[in-house]
DNA sequence: GAGTATTTGTAGCAGGCGCTACAGTAATGC
DNA sequence: GCATTACTGTAGCGCCTGCTACAAATACTC
């Protein structure tokens, strides 16, 4: 029984690789089966389906993705300039941008109604603001909203310029010179 | 010859109410001709292929929608916190949503490198940047950056909560407040 | 009305899909 | 050593995919 569990490890770390390398097409049994070193009959032996495959190896994709987000930026407050300078580095980066790509992916299978890859998609999303929410220097009660825009200004790039995030460049400084803007008007009228 | 031109055309508009509701799954061509009323056969008779058939439907989906997007917002300039109130009202419209969630099919195929995709991608991206960058009052410098902001942060809302778009709303406030605060600090600073 | 060109149906190919039945080997517990 | 359990290969099912060969029907020209 250990060994199947060893086995079915193993195939995830190896599916992660090629599923963040060819996102969501690319996904047939016999294929898999031959990227991981094995058969498309084991692949159904470690895994009780298809589904369950793919669940397991996105899952493992998201756990991975929060780790290094968080050992990136840490656990301090930043501003929500700063934090979206950061991130837009790191978006522009690859091991990131594979990852933008397959949660674009994710997004457009979870919005035309799959069931499967909407509860992983929204579980994503909702971590991902979370986490960023309590990273932003900003009052409790703008937290989720500029999350949520800081992080839809990145992805919409990655809709707006597929294939080439990077000429997304000038709408993201645009963004970061509002979020300056906004701290300076702050900071005057708190002094006068 | 123009029978057949003629049918060509009838297909291509029911194959937009389809692609629009469906998206780009559910393309197979024996589905494709059901709903179009005819058979799979007909459809390679119209169309060379099937990439060839896709490329119609969506350059004429797309260009259907410059045209209402044209008619809805006129010609005459507009501040950026006004241009993205009006489009975030659209899309959450049924008839928009319909529109973005394709477009973000069509952004998913297309970062995953399909060439057929991604050229018909970036040409109805550019052309909605073109066609908001033209429409907005602001210094020239910045119309293609504001614009691609613009639509970033609302396809953004898209990728980041699949199926509800709407839940991304105090996002999209979040960047209209900051539109109207630059435009203050603007006015004051000229005032000085 | 004969002859040509356009339009359509029938049938099927080669290949892929997820998945399973069955049989065999290898390891483990007693 | 024997029995039970875990593991794995072979072969194939039924269904779908884009696409095509062939022939029949229909329309058009003269």
């Amino acid at each position: 029984m250990s060994k199947k569990l060893d086995k079915r490890a193993e195939v995830i770390d190896l599916l992660t690789v090629h599923f963040l390398d060819t996102g969501l097409s690319d996904t047939g049994l016999r294929r898999l089966a031959e990227v991981a070193g094995t058969s498309d009959r084991m692949l159904l032996y470690y895994f009780e389906n298809k589904d369950e495959l793919l669940a397991a190896v996105l899952t493992h994709i998201a756990g991975g993705l929060s780790a290094s987000l968080t050992q990136l930026f840490g656990t301090t407050p930043l501003s929500p300039d700063t934090v979206l300078e950061k991130l837009w580095v790191a978006a522009k980066s690859d091991a990131f941008k594979s990852h933008l790509r397959l949660w674009l992916d994710l997004a457009a299978h979870a919005n035309r109604g799959d069931p499967l890859f909407l509860s992983i998609a929204q579980q994503i999303s909702t971590g991902w603001i979370n986490w960023m929410a309590s990273l932003l220097d900003v009052p409790e009660a703008n937290k989720d909203a500029t999350a949520a825009l800081i992080l839809a200004a990145v992805d919409g790039q990655l809709v707006l310029f597929p294939g080439e995030i990077a000429r997304g460049e000038y709408a993201i400084l645009q963004l970061i010179a509002l979020f300056r803007g906004q701290t300076k008007a702050q900071a005057q009228s708190g002094a006068a």
